[in-house]
DNA sequence: TTATTATATGACTATATAATCATATAATCA
DNA sequence: TGATTATATGATTATATAGTCATATAATAA
């Protein structure tokens, strides 16, 4: 059995990569079915849905099937709030290298 | 040059591991030493080390040498909120799936 | 029924990751 | 000085991950 801290760390791995992050940032404002998403972020279907199936087994996302379609969408709102902290953290990072290089 | 979006996903790839969690969740309360930190999540020196040294790459830690002791720290508070909001939705999860069992 | 569309998956490859053991470095102390 | 302590790192291994291409499945439309 799984404890906590395993799960808590399944939930961040599946937003830690390039192309989930995209998708998420793509569901920000609700669900998308997988025809809308793998055009919008630029990679194969094949690809997308495998991020999806992960994003769905660790928790992140929802599905709902609708005919042939399948709607994804980000299951917990907070998570979106962990996406903007993110960007806030970087954006202070990538602050002070410059004016460390404005330093020197 | 790397985007804004390795940027966030390498912040969230340094907290998505069990052993890191661990190491931040020790350092809430502010820095500790090596020496303190590999005893109390129960990991070897070596590995310990090379993951500190990861989360300072990335931009999570910080990190302070006095003597022979060289002192960690969550360099970006915020951080501390996405740890809490992580937990907050599994617990909700976890929720959920009992009371999908109660009701089988 | 057959054709079409949307999604998922098997097989594979290349690369990344986490961990271990032994050892190197570097600061302090006797 | 040599011994001790704290931390980092090279070499290695096992496993996980991201991606691709081809194909399977399953719902719908003609």
């Amino acid at each position: 059995m799984k404890d906590l801290v395993e799960y808590r760390a399944d939930i961040l791995k599946a937003l830690a990569q390039p192309t989930r992050l995209k998708i998420i940032d793509f569901l920000r404002d609700g669900e998308r079915c997988v025809c809308e998403i793998f055009p919008a972020i630029g990679e194969e279907q094949s690809n997308t849905s495998r991020h999806l199936n992960m994003m769905l087994t660790a928790g992140v996302l929802s599905r709902r099937k609708d005919g042939l379609k399948i709607y994804y969408a980000i299951k917990h709102p907070e998570l979106i709030m962990i996406l903007d902290i993110v960007t806030t953290v970087v954006k202070q990072d990538i602050h002070g290298w410059h004016n460390l290089l404005k330093a020197a």
